[in-house]
RNA sequence: GCCGGGAUGGCGGAAUUGGUAGACGCAGCGGACUCAAAAUCCGCCGGUCGCAAGGCCUUGGGGGUUCGAGUCCCCCUCCCGGUACCA
């Protein structure tokens, strides 16, 4: 047989795959299905060490799940908006589309090279107008349903970007994607109610215990930071009361139990009172000097470490609604006008922050909760007292323990007016308007006569013009291109500008998963019947990095499709696996470390079944994987074992014999021992391995116990070919190594499988069906101890009973040698394992 | 600060329910083959003492539970990730 060439057996199986149509999928209720999906590729032009990854992680499950009779729906495609595009258009002189059409083009080679098992037919790139139109009713959907509506207020701007970003694409005060410090920008844009979902978003999390990485739903649930607490209204003190239509401050408190010791009142710089409450003040120059200060220095310094706590006072009081007593209003730096109210009622003695605020400015503190067996006294506290205690100086509610006076406080309150429990989230609504115009365009019209107008479903999609060219500052050329924006309103008829806004591209991603299930279905979004088959995903594999952005905006958007009545399941992924990334000499790898290793490079000189080998084995999938050129040789040198194995050592002896027979058909009896216990390192294999993959996602130890059968395999060749009889036990154990390895290197399995003799394709092989009965030996080796000690290991029958156990233990020459002299207080046997001597 | 996760040979990692620590691979060392090299095959490969049999030590550090702890409990150190004035 020839020598192992893996570019000709690899192309020769994905043409004959290909060709065969093997891996199209179609629904079929009498089977069970399983969908696997891995995170789309952005098309930046090649795939990198990480997709690999993904998608050698996402092809093995998918590969062997149809190997245990599921029906595999297993889909690949583009999430193809975004910046890089137009940047690239730029740069190149090619329009974003083109440019991004020819790197599709040429990573579908890259990923069909590596012999990934897609169904190609369902194949979708969101910056098709097929795809993008369903959006767009999607929006208008959400527009009728008021989930989607426009807002004036600061936004994050970035300036390099030149678009706005919604919450959770500011990383540390950067743009999430090209690290550019975000500025606030007053723009009016379009919002999706995602806070809407808040609690519901918040409690599903609990539906995906144990199917979702936990250190995830903890991202979840902390960025969707739910509190319950009160509002509570601090009406103002004359004579500002009434006098400029504002009745009071209202705040929001997790801790309405410390009311009576809120001594003063800290504003947002960016607080709408600020400019009434100091309007003729003598405060008021150094007030808006000190708003001035915060605002400009805003992001920058807020997102510094530790910014020291600072504030101005207003010159104006309002009134703590339980004391009846006045407190001044200040305006402080860390209060947000992003959280709560924008205004904290400040409760010195028992918040920290505040405590560190009022000791800075000499404002009182009034203690309202004593600990069990203490009294603090204001003066001399040292910091904020922020644990459970009885409530002190608070009128009727002294006396009461600090949790239950919480509800009894705001039912107080909210009996007259002046408070009412509230849960606030620090989840905000998201921005889906970008200032791009590589995106899908948002369809509304704005009519001079009748304000927002949808555009008509006869008129969608709204097509992104393929004709403009791009501006070299890098803005969007829409609303510079009057064949795009003049329009007539689709109501009067009259003059009216379409929106220049696209929609941010984490829109695309939010509801691809569903469209695969029914990728060419043209007048609908989804065939629902398709949809109730394949969907939810079973199986969904990405990174880390989209624990929260991704994964959050797609279980929000399944919620709203659910609730306009176009899905019919509440979460879109039942089980998430996130892998760790490729490294390279310690860190990630990228251009500017000279650490990328190419993947194509890497196929060329080795073959995509090595590449997949090493991938898979060099890191469980959670854990970061650290590139290794020798490391790669190793898999390489594996791969070329298994080939020598099955063409040279063992030729001639083997036979298309299905994996792991039955005893009786090898006809194993009369042969020597060799036999049987190849026959049990073959079951073994497959045992394992199938565990290794099924329950834990192990692909490494998969991969190990294969290594194992092979040294196996080897170490015993002269034995094996010397009796002509075994020929069925090796080919079987070979098929068996053939099949357990075919989801990892399909391709040179498929091969030696065919060699073999085989005429039926490895990939409609069932996984092999190992005998349990055959993991069992005749005689066990029991290990022996003393005092917890190894001394001595035994060889027994397997039905032996502890008591032989133990007397053969205890007879065995080292150990005899430990227990001399001494006496023996315990014997523990465990069975098939162990015995343990206690003896002094 | 808070919340997660982690620390095992020279390296990547294994040990699934508390039961032989170091599977498998990489690197290294020795040998076979070869004129030689590569490739391949075989052997060794945590530290330490010992001719050997075998002993002692060893899973970041310290304590504990247990016949027995990498695994469980408590304390500490360090590393990684997330988050951070959230009222």
């Amino acid at each position: 047989m020839s020598r192992y060439v893996p570019e000709d057996v690899e192309t020769k199986w994905q043409r004959i795959w290909e060709e065969g149509g093997h891996f199209h999928v179609e629904a079929d209720p009498s089977r069970p299905k399983y969908y696997v999906l891995e995170m789309f590729p952005y098309p930046s032009g090649r795939i990198h060490m990480g997709h690999v990854r993904n998608y050698s992680i996402g092809d093995v499950v998918a590969r062997f799940k149809r190997m245990e009779g599921h029906n595999v729906l297993h889909p690949m495609g583009w999430d193809a908006f975004g910046m890089p595009a137009e940047n690239a258009a730029i740069k190149n002189k090619l329009h974003p589309a083109a440019w991004t059409i020819s790197n599709i083009d040429s990573m579908r080679v890259q990923l069909q090279r590596l012999g990934y098992s897609y169904d190609w037919r369902r194949e979708i790139a969101t910056c098709h107008p097929g795809y993008y139109v369903h959006e767009q009713r999607f929006f208008l959907k959400f527009l009728e349903k008021g989930l989607v509506y426009r807002k004036h207020s600061p936004q994050n701007w970035c300036e390099t970007c030149g678009t706005v970003l919604a919450n959770e694409q500011v990383i540390d005060g950067c743009c999430w994607r090209c690290d550019q410090l975000v500025v606030q920008k007053d723009l009016e844009q379009w919002f999706l109610r995602i806070t809407d979902y808040a609690e519901e978003l918040l409690a599903d999390l609990d539906k995906l215990v144990g199917g979702w990485p936990e250190r995830v739903l903890t991202m979840q649930r902390n960025w969707i930071g739910k509190s319950v607490g009160a509002e509570i209204t601090f009406p103002l003190a004359a004579p500002l009361g009434g006098t400029d239509g504002a009745d009071g401050i209202t705040v929001f408190t997790t801790r309405p139990d410390t009311l009576f010791g809120a001594t003063f009142m800290s504003l947002a710089a960016e607080h709408p009172l600020v400019a009434s409450l100091i309007a003729g003040k003598p405060q008021e120059a150094a007030v808006t000097a000190f708003v001035d200060k915060v605002r400009n220095l805003d992001r920058i310094v807020r997102s510094a470490d530790d910014l020291e706590k600072e504030g101005v006072f207003t010159g104006a009081y309002c009134v703590n609604p339980a004391t009846g007593r006045e407190i001044p209003i200040y305006v402080a730096n860390f209060v947000l006008m992003g959280y709560g109210t924008g205004a904290v009622m400040a409760v010195p003695a028992h918040d920290q922050r505040d405590f560190e605020f009022a000791r800075k400015y000499d404002l009182p503190m009034q203690v309202v909760i004593q600990p069990e067996g203490a009294t603090l006294n204001a003066a001399s506290l040292e910091a904020a007292y922020v644990d459970p205690g009885v409530l002190v100086a608070s009128g009727e509610f002294s006396g009461m323990q600090n949790e239950a006076a919480k509800s009894a406080i705001i039912d107080w309150l909210d009996g007259s007016g002046r408070g009412k429990k509230s849960i606030n989230y620090r989840l905000r609504d998201w921005n889906i308007s970008r200032q791009r115009y590589w995106g899908a365009p948002i369809p509304v019209i704005y009519c001079e006569k009748c304000g927002i107008v949808p555009v008509p479903d006869v008129d969608l999609p709204v097509e992104l013009p393929r004709d403009l060219a791009l501006m070299p500052d890098g803005r969007s050329p829409l609303p510079h291109a009057p064949s795009f924006t003049d329009v007539a309103c689709p109501l009067c008829g009259g003059k009216a500008r379409r929106e220049t806004d696209t929609l941010d591209t984490f829109f695309e991603s939010s509801w691809y998963f569903a469209r695969y299930a029914s990728a060419r279905e043209q007048d609908r979004p989804f065939d629902p019947a398709e949809l109730a088959y394949w969907l939810p995903v079973d199986q969904y594999i990405g990174g880390i990095e989209h624990a929260i952005l991704h994964l959050l905006y797609s279980r929000f958007f399944v919620k709203a499709l659910r609730d306009c009545g176009l899905i019919a399941f509440d979460e879109p992924f039942a089980n998430l696996l996130t892998q760790g990334m490729v490294i390279k000499d310690g860190s990630k790898m990228s251009k500017s470390k000279g650490n990328v290793v190419d993947p194509d490079l890497m196929i060329g000189k080795y073959g995509a079944d090595t590449v997949r080998v090493f991938i898979l084995f060099a890191a469980p999938p959670e854990k970061d994987l650290e590139w290794s050129d020798t490391g790669i040789e190793g898999a390489s040198r594996f791969l070329s074992r298994l080939w020598r194995l099955a063409t040279e050592e063992l030729a001639g002896l083997l036979t298309p014999v299905a994996p792991c027979a039955t005893a009786e058909s090898l006809g194993l009896d009369g042969l020597p021992p060799l036999f049987a216990e190849l026959r049990r390192r073959e079951h073994a294999t497959a045992a394992k391995a199938g565990a290794d993959i099924r329950e834990r996602f192990q692909f490494n130890t998969a991969i190990a116990a294969a290594m194992e059968l092979v040294n196996f395999l080897y170490a015993n060749v002269e034995a094996l070919r010397a009796e002509p009889k075994g020929a069925k036990a090796v080919s079987s154990a070979v098929g068996t190594l053939l099949a357990v390895l075919s989801p990892i290197a399909p391709h040179i399995c498929e091969e030696l499988w065919q060699s073999l003799g085989h005429k039926t394709l490895l990939i409609e092989q069932p996984w092999p069906a190992h005998d349990p009965s055959a993991l069992v030996t005749d005689t066990v080796d029991i290990v022996v101890q003393v005092c917890g000690k190894l001394r001595g290991k035994i060889s027994v029958a397997r039905d032996a009973s502890n008591a032989d156990v133990e007397r053969a233990a205890l007879a065995e020459v080292n150990v005899v040698k430990h227990i001399e002299g001494k006496t023996i207080r315990k014997v523990i046997v465990v069975p098939g394992k162990l015995v343990n001597v206690v003896a002094n």
